[in-house]
DNA sequence: GAAGTTTTGTAATAAATGTTACTTATTAAG
DNA sequence: CTTAATAAGTAACATTTATTACAAAACTTC
Protein backbone atom coordinates (compact mmCIF):
# COMPACT_ATOMS: atom_id res chain seq x y z
CA UNK A 1 0.00 0.00 0.00
CA UNK A 2 1.07 2.85 -0.79
CA UNK A 3 0.83 6.80 0.84
CA UNK A 4 -1.88 7.90 -1.65
CA UNK A 5 -4.06 4.99 -1.11
CA UNK A 6 -3.84 5.07 2.65
CA UNK A 7 -6.91 7.74 4.07
CA UNK A 8 -5.00 8.70 7.26
CA UNK A 9 -1.17 8.98 6.82
CA UNK A 10 1.43 11.92 8.17
CA UNK A 11 1.48 14.87 6.58
CA UNK A 12 5.56 15.80 7.12
CA UNK A 13 5.28 19.69 6.79
CA UNK A 14 8.54 20.72 4.72
CA UNK A 15 9.99 17.33 3.47
CA UNK A 16 12.86 19.28 2.26
CA UNK A 17 14.01 20.67 5.53
CA UNK A 18 15.54 18.94 8.85
CA UNK A 19 12.54 18.80 11.42
CA UNK A 20 13.94 20.57 14.98
CA UNK A 21 12.68 19.15 18.17
CA UNK A 22 9.66 22.04 18.59
CA UNK A 23 8.39 20.94 14.86
CA UNK A 24 5.30 19.19 15.39
CA UNK A 25 4.40 16.61 12.79
CA UNK A 26 0.47 16.91 12.64
CA UNK A 27 -1.44 13.68 11.78
CA UNK A 28 -4.56 14.65 9.46
CA UNK A 29 -5.93 12.82 6.69
CA UNK A 30 -4.93 13.73 2.92
CA UNK A 31 -8.00 14.45 1.92
CA UNK A 32 -8.10 16.75 4.49
CA UNK A 33 -5.27 18.69 3.87
CA UNK A 34 -6.32 18.40 -0.07
CA UNK A 35 -9.16 20.15 1.46
CA UNK A 36 -7.88 22.57 3.18
CA UNK A 37 -5.92 23.61 0.02
CA UNK A 38 -8.53 24.21 -1.98
CA UNK A 39 -10.54 26.06 0.48
CA UNK A 40 -7.56 28.37 0.66
CA UNK A 41 -7.25 28.81 -3.74
CA UNK A 42 -10.76 29.75 -3.16
CA UNK A 43 -10.55 32.35 -0.57
CA UNK A 44 -7.68 33.87 -1.98
CA UNK A 45 -7.95 33.64 -5.49
CA UNK A 46 -11.51 33.34 -6.59
CA UNK A 47 -11.92 37.29 -6.72
CA UNK A 48 -8.85 36.84 -8.99
CA UNK A 49 -9.01 33.98 -11.45
CA UNK A 50 -12.63 33.07 -13.30
CA UNK A 51 -14.32 30.04 -12.32
CA UNK A 52 -12.89 28.06 -15.09
CA UNK A 53 -9.47 28.70 -14.21
CA UNK A 54 -10.03 28.05 -10.37
CA UNK A 55 -11.27 24.90 -11.24
CA UNK A 56 -8.12 24.33 -13.49
CA UNK A 57 -5.81 25.28 -11.03
CA UNK A 58 -7.35 23.37 -8.81
CA UNK A 59 -7.05 20.22 -11.08
CA UNK A 60 -3.58 20.68 -11.98
CA UNK A 61 -1.85 22.52 -9.23
CA UNK A 62 0.32 20.54 -6.36
CA UNK A 63 -0.13 21.64 -2.84
CA UNK A 64 3.37 22.17 -0.97
CA UNK A 65 3.97 23.07 2.40
CA UNK A 66 7.08 24.46 4.07
CA UNK A 67 7.76 25.81 7.81
CA UNK A 68 9.54 28.67 9.01
CA UNK A 69 12.86 29.28 7.56
CA UNK A 70 12.60 26.64 4.94
CA UNK A 71 13.75 27.78 1.73
CA UNK A 72 11.37 26.99 -0.88
CA UNK A 73 13.52 28.37 -3.96
CA UNK A 74 17.03 28.86 -3.72
CA UNK A 75 19.58 30.99 -6.13
CA UNK A 76 20.53 29.31 -9.59
CA UNK A 77 17.54 26.36 -9.08
CA UNK A 78 16.15 26.19 -12.74
CA UNK A 79 12.42 26.75 -12.16
CA UNK A 80 9.59 24.30 -13.69
CA UNK A 81 6.87 25.69 -11.46
CA UNK A 82 4.75 28.59 -10.70
CA UNK A 83 4.39 29.24 -7.03
CA UNK A 84 0.59 30.70 -5.35
CA UNK A 85 0.80 31.90 -1.68
CA UNK A 86 -1.75 30.35 -0.09
CA UNK A 87 -1.01 31.12 3.14
CA UNK A 88 1.59 32.33 5.18
CA UNK A 89 4.59 34.77 3.77
CA UNK A 90 7.46 34.30 1.83
CA UNK A 91 10.55 36.69 2.27
CA UNK A 92 12.64 36.79 -1.14
CA UNK A 93 16.54 37.62 -0.58
CA UNK A 94 19.26 38.53 -3.27
CA UNK A 95 22.77 37.02 -2.92
CA UNK A 96 25.99 38.17 -3.85
CA UNK A 97 29.42 36.47 -4.50
CA UNK A 98 30.42 36.31 -1.16
CA UNK A 99 27.46 35.23 0.23
CA UNK A 100 25.80 38.62 1.61
CA UNK A 101 22.38 38.96 1.77
CA UNK A 102 19.85 41.58 1.16
CA UNK A 103 16.08 41.36 1.98
CA UNK A 104 14.16 42.64 -1.08
CA UNK A 105 9.93 41.94 -0.42
CA UNK A 106 7.58 39.79 1.20
CA UNK A 107 4.90 37.66 -0.59
CA UNK A 108 1.52 37.66 1.17
CA UNK A 109 -1.08 35.30 0.81
CA UNK A 110 -2.90 35.60 -3.04
CA UNK A 111 0.07 36.47 -4.72
CA UNK A 112 2.84 34.79 -6.73
CA UNK A 113 6.20 35.63 -6.67
CA UNK A 114 7.22 37.64 -10.04
CA UNK A 115 11.11 36.28 -10.33
CA UNK A 116 9.91 32.52 -11.01
CA UNK A 117 7.55 34.68 -14.07
CA UNK A 118 10.43 35.84 -15.63
CA UNK A 119 12.12 32.94 -14.99
CA UNK A 120 10.21 30.49 -16.13
CA UNK A 121 9.73 32.72 -19.48
CA UNK A 122 13.33 32.99 -20.48
CA UNK A 123 13.99 29.48 -18.90
CA UNK A 124 16.06 30.61 -16.87
CA UNK A 125 17.67 29.71 -13.24
CA UNK A 126 15.98 31.67 -9.79
CA UNK A 127 18.18 35.10 -9.16
CA UNK A 128 16.61 35.61 -6.00
CA UNK A 129 16.24 33.30 -2.72
CA UNK A 130 12.62 32.50 -1.28
CA UNK A 131 12.62 31.49 2.42
CA UNK A 132 8.85 31.22 4.36
CA UNK A 133 9.29 33.67 6.93
CA UNK A 134 6.19 31.52 8.64
CA UNK A 135 4.94 28.22 7.95
CA UNK A 136 3.15 28.80 4.44
CA UNK A 137 1.83 26.58 1.78
CA UNK A 138 1.94 27.09 -1.79
CA UNK A 139 0.13 25.80 -4.61
CA UNK A 140 2.67 25.08 -7.90
CA UNK A 141 1.34 25.51 -11.61
CA UNK A 142 3.76 23.81 -14.22
CA UNK A 143 5.75 26.23 -16.39
CA UNK A 144 3.26 24.69 -19.75
CA UNK A 145 -0.07 25.43 -18.52
CA UNK A 146 1.10 28.94 -17.09
CA UNK A 147 2.11 29.46 -20.76
CA UNK A 148 -0.91 28.48 -22.03
CA UNK A 149 -3.20 30.66 -20.05
CA UNK A 150 -1.32 33.47 -20.46
CA UNK A 151 -2.39 33.23 -24.44
CA UNK A 152 -5.58 32.19 -23.16
CA UNK A 153 -7.45 33.43 -20.21
CA UNK A 154 -7.69 36.95 -19.62
CA UNK A 155 -8.01 36.80 -15.95
CA UNK A 156 -4.66 35.30 -15.71
CA UNK A 157 -3.04 37.85 -18.28
CA UNK A 158 -4.04 39.75 -15.90
CA UNK A 159 -2.94 38.74 -12.87
CA UNK A 160 0.48 38.40 -14.42
CA UNK A 161 0.14 41.85 -15.13
CA UNK A 162 -0.64 42.99 -11.83
CA UNK A 163 1.97 41.03 -9.95
CA UNK A 164 4.86 43.05 -12.49
CA UNK A 165 3.26 45.89 -11.04
CA UNK A 166 3.25 45.21 -7.97
CA UNK A 167 6.74 43.76 -7.62
CA UNK A 168 8.26 46.75 -9.42
CA UNK A 169 6.90 48.89 -7.30
CA UNK A 170 8.45 47.10 -4.29
CA UNK A 171 11.85 47.01 -6.59
CA UNK A 172 11.40 50.60 -6.11
CA UNK A 173 11.32 50.32 -3.16
CA UNK A 174 14.25 48.46 -2.18
CA UNK A 175 16.48 50.86 -4.30
CA UNK A 176 14.63 53.79 -2.10
CA UNK A 177 15.55 52.34 1.14
CA UNK A 178 19.29 51.37 -0.32
CA UNK A 179 20.10 54.64 -2.39
CA UNK A 180 18.31 57.49 0.27
CA UNK A 181 17.77 56.06 4.03
CA UNK A 182 20.06 55.69 6.24
CA UNK A 183 20.37 52.15 8.39
CA UNK A 184 18.36 53.35 11.46
CA UNK A 185 15.62 54.37 8.94
CA UNK A 186 15.69 51.16 6.92
CA UNK A 187 15.36 49.05 10.28
CA UNK A 188 12.57 50.80 11.56
CA UNK A 189 10.78 50.74 8.45
CA UNK A 190 11.83 47.12 8.70
CA UNK A 191 10.27 46.66 11.72
CA UNK A 192 6.97 48.40 11.11
CA UNK A 193 6.67 46.21 7.70
CA UNK A 194 7.48 42.42 9.99
CA UNK A 195 4.57 43.98 12.33
CA UNK A 196 2.35 44.85 9.82
CA UNK A 197 2.85 41.17 8.28
CA UNK A 198 2.73 39.07 11.27
CA UNK A 199 -0.57 41.46 12.79
CA UNK A 200 1.28 41.39 16.13
CA UNK A 201 3.27 44.07 17.70
CA UNK A 202 5.97 41.25 18.62
CA UNK A 203 8.84 40.44 16.38
CA UNK A 204 10.43 36.55 17.17
CA UNK A 205 14.41 37.66 15.95
CA UNK A 206 17.57 37.84 16.68
CA UNK A 207 19.50 40.92 16.20
CA UNK A 208 21.79 38.61 13.84
CA UNK A 209 18.86 37.76 11.06
CA UNK A 210 17.87 41.35 10.98
CA UNK A 211 21.73 42.09 10.30
CA UNK A 212 21.17 39.75 7.11
CA UNK A 213 17.89 40.94 6.15
CA UNK A 214 19.71 44.14 6.41
CA UNK A 215 22.95 43.43 4.98
CA UNK A 216 24.87 44.65 7.52
CA UNK A 217 26.41 43.44 10.80
CA UNK A 218 25.05 42.43 14.58
CA UNK A 219 26.68 44.71 16.44
CA UNK A 220 24.92 47.83 14.05
CA UNK A 221 21.64 46.33 14.94
CA UNK A 222 21.83 45.83 18.38
CA UNK A 223 23.15 49.53 18.38
CA UNK A 224 20.72 50.88 17.11
CA UNK A 225 17.97 49.12 18.51
CA UNK A 226 19.60 50.22 22.18
CA UNK A 227 18.76 53.28 20.62
CA UNK A 228 15.03 52.55 19.77
CA UNK A 229 14.79 51.38 23.38
CA UNK A 230 16.05 54.43 24.73
CA UNK A 231 13.98 56.37 22.79
CA UNK A 232 10.23 54.38 23.58
CA UNK A 233 10.37 53.42 20.01
CA UNK A 234 10.66 49.43 21.06
CA UNK A 235 10.97 47.04 23.83
CA UNK A 236 14.11 44.49 24.04
CA UNK A 237 14.01 41.02 25.52
CA UNK A 238 15.97 38.13 24.04
CA UNK A 239 14.68 37.02 20.79
CA UNK A 240 11.68 39.65 20.79
CA UNK A 241 11.22 42.96 20.04
CA UNK A 242 7.78 44.67 21.00
CA UNK A 243 7.35 47.71 18.82
CA UNK A 244 5.36 50.33 20.90
CA UNK B 1 -0.74 77.93 -44.11
CA UNK B 2 -0.39 75.60 -41.55
CA UNK B 3 3.26 73.72 -40.92
CA UNK B 4 0.84 70.64 -41.75
CA UNK B 5 0.56 71.53 -45.54
CA UNK B 6 4.03 72.21 -46.33
CA UNK B 7 6.19 69.96 -47.54
CA UNK B 8 9.56 71.64 -46.38
CA UNK B 9 9.46 72.92 -42.83
CA UNK B 10 11.66 73.12 -39.71
CA UNK B 11 11.62 70.43 -37.64
CA UNK B 12 12.49 71.77 -33.90
CA UNK B 13 13.91 68.97 -32.09
CA UNK B 14 12.67 69.06 -28.36
CA UNK B 15 10.46 71.39 -28.33
CA UNK B 16 9.44 71.02 -24.87
CA UNK B 17 13.03 72.32 -23.91
CA UNK B 18 14.83 75.46 -24.52
CA UNK B 19 17.55 75.67 -27.52
CA UNK B 20 20.83 76.27 -26.27
CA UNK B 21 23.26 77.90 -28.73
CA UNK B 22 25.02 74.74 -29.72
CA UNK B 23 21.97 73.00 -30.92
CA UNK B 24 21.36 73.57 -34.70
CA UNK B 25 17.69 73.35 -36.01
CA UNK B 26 17.60 70.97 -38.98
CA UNK B 27 15.86 71.86 -42.18
CA UNK B 28 14.49 68.74 -43.45
CA UNK B 29 10.87 67.76 -45.07
CA UNK B 30 8.35 66.20 -42.97
CA UNK B 31 8.10 63.40 -45.22
CA UNK B 32 11.82 62.44 -44.70
CA UNK B 33 11.66 62.67 -41.06
CA UNK B 34 8.26 60.27 -41.25
CA UNK B 35 10.46 58.42 -43.80
CA UNK B 36 13.40 57.96 -41.48
CA UNK B 37 11.33 56.97 -38.07
CA UNK B 38 9.51 54.73 -40.20
CA UNK B 39 12.75 53.16 -41.58
CA UNK B 40 13.94 53.10 -37.51
CA UNK B 41 10.54 51.00 -36.57
CA UNK B 42 11.82 48.67 -39.04
CA UNK B 43 15.19 48.41 -38.54
CA UNK B 44 15.03 47.89 -34.64
CA UNK B 45 11.52 46.09 -34.18
CA UNK B 46 10.32 43.99 -37.54
CA UNK B 47 12.05 41.37 -35.36
CA UNK B 48 9.97 41.95 -32.59
CA UNK B 49 6.73 42.51 -34.13
CA UNK B 50 4.88 40.27 -36.47
CA UNK B 51 4.01 42.31 -39.99
CA UNK B 52 0.60 43.79 -39.24
CA UNK B 53 1.14 44.99 -36.05
CA UNK B 54 4.30 47.08 -37.58
CA UNK B 55 1.89 48.37 -39.62
CA UNK B 56 -0.90 49.36 -37.29
CA UNK B 57 2.12 51.27 -35.41
CA UNK B 58 3.54 52.56 -38.41
CA UNK B 59 -0.19 54.27 -38.63
CA UNK B 60 -0.81 54.70 -35.11
CA UNK B 61 2.27 55.85 -33.55
CA UNK B 62 3.48 59.58 -33.57
CA UNK B 63 7.12 60.02 -33.57
CA UNK B 64 8.64 62.26 -31.38
CA UNK B 65 12.27 63.54 -30.93
CA UNK B 66 14.22 64.77 -27.92
CA UNK B 67 17.98 65.98 -27.58
CA UNK B 68 19.92 65.79 -24.94
CA UNK B 69 19.14 66.14 -21.59
CA UNK B 70 15.39 66.41 -22.33
CA UNK B 71 13.48 65.59 -19.85
CA UNK B 72 10.54 62.87 -21.65
CA UNK B 73 8.81 61.69 -18.85
CA UNK B 74 9.18 63.25 -14.91
CA UNK B 75 7.66 61.91 -11.49
CA UNK B 76 3.80 62.03 -11.33
CA UNK B 77 3.02 62.66 -14.68
CA UNK B 78 0.18 60.72 -16.34
CA UNK B 79 1.06 58.50 -19.17
CA UNK B 80 -1.04 57.98 -22.29
CA UNK B 81 1.26 56.56 -24.28
CA UNK B 82 4.29 53.86 -24.36
CA UNK B 83 7.10 54.64 -26.20
CA UNK B 84 8.91 53.13 -28.05
CA UNK B 85 12.72 53.96 -28.48
CA UNK B 86 13.68 54.41 -32.33
CA UNK B 87 17.22 55.91 -31.74
CA UNK B 88 19.37 56.99 -29.26
CA UNK B 89 19.77 56.29 -25.27
CA UNK B 90 17.03 57.24 -22.56
CA UNK B 91 18.42 57.01 -18.69
CA UNK B 92 15.73 56.14 -16.23
CA UNK B 93 15.91 57.92 -12.85
CA UNK B 94 14.58 57.77 -9.30
CA UNK B 95 14.06 60.69 -6.94
CA UNK B 96 13.50 61.04 -3.46
CA UNK B 97 11.46 63.72 -1.78
CA UNK B 98 14.66 65.69 -1.17
CA UNK B 99 15.44 65.66 -4.69
CA UNK B 100 18.36 63.50 -4.34
CA UNK B 101 18.45 61.30 -8.27
CA UNK B 102 19.69 57.87 -8.60
CA UNK B 103 19.96 56.38 -12.16
CA UNK B 104 18.32 52.75 -12.30
CA UNK B 105 18.97 51.89 -15.73
CA UNK B 106 19.41 52.84 -19.59
CA UNK B 107 17.17 51.90 -22.31
CA UNK B 108 18.48 51.04 -26.06
CA UNK B 109 17.18 51.63 -29.36
CA UNK B 110 14.37 48.86 -29.75
CA UNK B 111 13.34 48.54 -26.30
CA UNK B 112 10.40 50.08 -24.26
CA UNK B 113 10.03 51.63 -20.84
CA UNK B 114 8.67 49.02 -18.38
CA UNK B 115 8.05 51.61 -16.16
CA UNK B 116 5.49 52.84 -18.40
CA UNK B 117 3.51 49.79 -18.86
CA UNK B 118 3.15 49.58 -15.24
CA UNK B 119 1.98 52.99 -15.08
CA UNK B 120 -0.40 52.66 -18.27
CA UNK B 121 -1.86 49.14 -16.94
CA UNK B 122 -2.73 51.00 -13.68
CA UNK B 123 -3.73 53.94 -14.75
CA UNK B 124 -1.11 55.82 -12.04
CA UNK B 125 1.40 58.40 -12.46
CA UNK B 126 5.04 57.70 -13.62
CA UNK B 127 7.58 56.67 -10.71
CA UNK B 128 10.50 57.43 -12.51
CA UNK B 129 12.25 60.60 -14.51
CA UNK B 130 13.23 59.56 -18.09
CA UNK B 131 15.81 62.02 -19.83
CA UNK B 132 17.51 61.66 -23.27
CA UNK B 133 21.44 60.26 -22.25
CA UNK B 134 21.24 61.09 -26.19
CA UNK B 135 19.66 62.89 -29.32
CA UNK B 136 16.72 60.48 -29.21
CA UNK B 137 13.86 59.57 -31.39
CA UNK B 138 10.09 57.70 -29.54
CA UNK B 139 7.32 56.43 -31.44
CA UNK B 140 4.59 57.09 -29.17
CA UNK B 141 1.45 54.36 -28.94
CA UNK B 142 -1.44 55.52 -27.26
CA UNK B 143 -2.59 53.32 -24.01
CA UNK B 144 -6.06 52.00 -25.57
CA UNK B 145 -3.65 50.38 -28.33
CA UNK B 146 -1.70 48.95 -25.84
CA UNK B 147 -4.64 46.81 -24.17
CA UNK B 148 -6.06 46.05 -27.57
CA UNK B 149 -2.98 44.31 -29.09
CA UNK B 150 -1.91 42.30 -25.21
CA UNK B 151 -5.12 40.93 -25.70
CA UNK B 152 -4.90 39.95 -29.67
CA UNK B 153 -1.18 39.83 -30.88
CA UNK B 154 0.84 37.06 -29.43
CA UNK B 155 4.30 39.32 -30.62
CA UNK B 156 3.44 42.41 -28.52
CA UNK B 157 2.55 40.09 -25.36
CA UNK B 158 5.85 38.54 -25.67
CA UNK B 159 7.19 41.84 -26.43
CA UNK B 160 5.91 42.86 -22.98
CA UNK B 161 7.28 39.99 -21.30
CA UNK B 162 10.49 40.26 -22.15
CA UNK B 163 10.61 43.88 -21.61
CA UNK B 164 9.54 43.16 -17.89
CA UNK B 165 12.14 40.61 -17.92
CA UNK B 166 14.97 42.67 -18.74
CA UNK B 167 13.72 45.20 -16.47
CA UNK B 168 13.37 43.42 -13.46
CA UNK B 169 17.10 41.90 -13.75
CA UNK B 170 18.05 45.62 -14.63
CA UNK B 171 16.27 46.37 -11.59
CA UNK B 172 18.21 43.75 -9.49
CA UNK B 173 21.60 44.46 -10.91
CA UNK B 174 20.87 48.24 -9.38
CA UNK B 175 19.67 46.80 -5.89
CA UNK B 176 22.79 44.85 -6.48
CA UNK B 177 25.03 47.62 -6.69
CA UNK B 178 23.64 49.89 -3.81
CA UNK B 179 23.74 47.14 -1.45
CA UNK B 180 26.99 45.29 -1.77
CA UNK B 181 29.65 47.80 -4.02
CA UNK B 182 31.27 50.40 -2.68
CA UNK B 183 31.33 53.78 -4.24
CA UNK B 184 34.53 52.88 -6.06
CA UNK B 185 33.08 50.12 -7.84
CA UNK B 186 29.93 51.61 -8.29
CA UNK B 187 31.48 54.44 -10.07
CA UNK B 188 33.68 52.17 -12.57
CA UNK B 189 30.95 50.19 -13.64
CA UNK B 190 29.13 52.94 -14.19
CA UNK B 191 31.90 54.54 -16.67
CA UNK B 192 32.17 51.11 -18.61
CA UNK B 193 28.51 50.88 -18.65
CA UNK B 194 28.69 54.67 -20.65
CA UNK B 195 31.20 53.75 -23.16
CA UNK B 196 29.60 50.79 -24.31
CA UNK B 197 26.03 52.40 -24.43
CA UNK B 198 27.95 55.20 -26.54
CA UNK B 199 30.11 53.01 -28.81
CA UNK B 200 32.78 55.49 -27.48
CA UNK B 201 35.99 55.27 -25.06
CA UNK B 202 35.28 58.59 -24.32
CA UNK B 203 32.89 60.21 -21.87
CA UNK B 204 31.34 63.74 -22.10
CA UNK B 205 30.20 64.81 -18.68
CA UNK B 206 30.99 66.49 -15.30
CA UNK B 207 31.79 64.97 -12.61
CA UNK B 208 28.44 67.03 -10.81
CA UNK B 209 26.85 64.96 -13.26
CA UNK B 210 28.09 61.64 -12.48
CA UNK B 211 27.65 62.48 -8.54
CA UNK B 212 23.99 63.00 -9.21
CA UNK B 213 23.50 59.78 -11.14
CA UNK B 214 25.09 57.85 -8.69
CA UNK B 215 23.28 59.65 -5.67
CA UNK B 216 26.83 60.79 -4.16
CA UNK B 217 28.49 64.17 -3.78
CA UNK B 218 31.18 66.13 -6.65
CA UNK B 219 33.69 65.87 -4.19
CA UNK B 220 33.98 62.33 -3.69
CA UNK B 221 33.57 61.59 -7.80
CA UNK B 222 36.12 64.20 -8.34
CA UNK B 223 38.78 62.22 -5.46
CA UNK B 224 37.83 58.70 -7.14
CA UNK B 225 38.34 59.56 -10.54
CA UNK B 226 41.86 61.09 -9.87
CA UNK B 227 42.43 57.98 -8.18
CA UNK B 228 41.20 56.20 -11.30
CA UNK B 229 43.68 58.37 -13.39
CA UNK B 230 47.05 57.18 -10.93
CA UNK B 231 45.89 53.79 -11.69
CA UNK B 232 45.97 54.37 -14.93
CA UNK B 233 42.96 53.20 -15.45
CA UNK B 234 41.54 56.76 -17.18
CA UNK B 235 42.30 60.06 -18.16
CA UNK B 236 40.87 63.42 -17.06
CA UNK B 237 40.22 66.23 -18.94
CA UNK B 238 37.53 69.23 -18.08
CA UNK B 239 33.94 67.89 -19.11
CA UNK B 240 35.62 64.24 -20.71
CA UNK B 241 36.86 61.31 -19.52
CA UNK B 242 38.17 58.88 -20.97
CA UNK B 243 38.38 55.29 -20.26
CA UNK B 244 41.59 53.33 -21.19
C1' DG C 1 22.02 24.65 39.95
C1' DA C 2 26.55 24.30 37.47
C1' DA C 3 28.44 24.43 33.07
C1' DG C 4 28.03 25.46 28.53
C1' DT C 5 25.83 27.90 24.75
C1' DT C 6 23.62 31.58 22.65
C1' DT C 7 22.32 36.24 22.49
C1' DT C 8 22.96 40.92 23.56
C1' DG C 9 25.57 45.14 25.23
C1' DT C 10 29.29 48.15 24.70
C1' DA C 11 33.71 50.34 23.98
C1' DA C 12 37.47 51.28 21.01
C1' DT C 13 38.94 51.66 16.63
C1' DA C 14 39.01 51.59 11.48
C1' DA C 15 37.23 52.56 7.07
C1' DA C 16 34.17 54.68 3.87
C1' DT C 17 31.65 58.38 2.60
C1' DG C 18 29.97 63.09 3.08
C1' DT C 19 30.76 68.13 3.89
C1' DT C 20 32.98 72.55 3.88
C1' DA C 21 35.99 75.63 2.25
C1' DC C 22 39.15 77.14 -0.57
C1' DT C 23 42.49 76.98 -4.66
C1' DT C 24 43.68 76.15 -9.31
C1' DA C 25 42.65 75.12 -14.11
C1' DT C 26 39.95 75.65 -18.14
C1' DT C 27 36.72 77.65 -21.03
C1' DA C 28 33.42 81.28 -22.53
C1' DA C 29 32.16 86.08 -23.27
C1' DG C 30 32.96 90.64 -23.99
C1' DC D 1 43.37 89.83 -24.07
C1' DT D 2 40.97 90.37 -19.94
C1' DT D 3 37.40 89.11 -17.04
C1' DA D 4 33.98 86.18 -15.52
C1' DA D 5 32.07 81.76 -15.10
C1' DT D 6 32.47 77.02 -14.68
C1' DA D 7 34.79 72.75 -13.51
C1' DA D 8 38.07 70.21 -11.06
C1' DG D 9 41.64 69.45 -7.26
C1' DT D 10 42.52 69.04 -2.57
C1' DA D 11 42.88 69.39 2.45
C1' DA D 12 40.65 69.16 6.80
C1' DC D 13 37.09 67.56 9.21
C1' DA D 14 32.40 65.28 10.36
C1' DT D 15 29.42 61.52 10.12
C1' DT D 16 28.02 57.02 9.25
C1' DT D 17 28.87 52.41 9.12
C1' DA D 18 31.89 48.36 9.85
C1' DT D 19 35.03 45.60 12.65
C1' DT D 20 37.15 43.66 16.67
C1' DA D 21 37.12 42.26 21.09
C1' DC D 22 35.31 41.23 25.19
C1' DA D 23 31.82 41.20 29.03
C1' DA D 24 27.25 40.48 30.72
C1' DA D 25 22.81 38.43 30.48
C1' DA D 26 19.58 34.90 29.30
C1' DC D 27 18.57 30.62 28.23
C1' DT D 28 19.66 25.01 27.82
C1' DT D 29 21.21 20.85 29.19
C1' DC D 30 22.70 17.63 32.10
Amino acid sequence: MTACDCPNFYIVFALNSLLKPHQILLQISKSLFLTMGKELLHQKFSHIFDKDLIDEIEKIGTISTFIKNDIIIDIDQPLQYIPLLLSGNIKILREDNDGNELLIYFLEAGETCTMSLTCCMGASRSKIRAVAEKDSSLIMIPVQNMHAWFHNNESWRNFILESYQTRFDEMLEAIDNLAFMKMDERLYKYLINKVKLHTSKTIIAKHQDIAEDLHTSRVVISRLLKQFENENKIKLSRNKIEVL
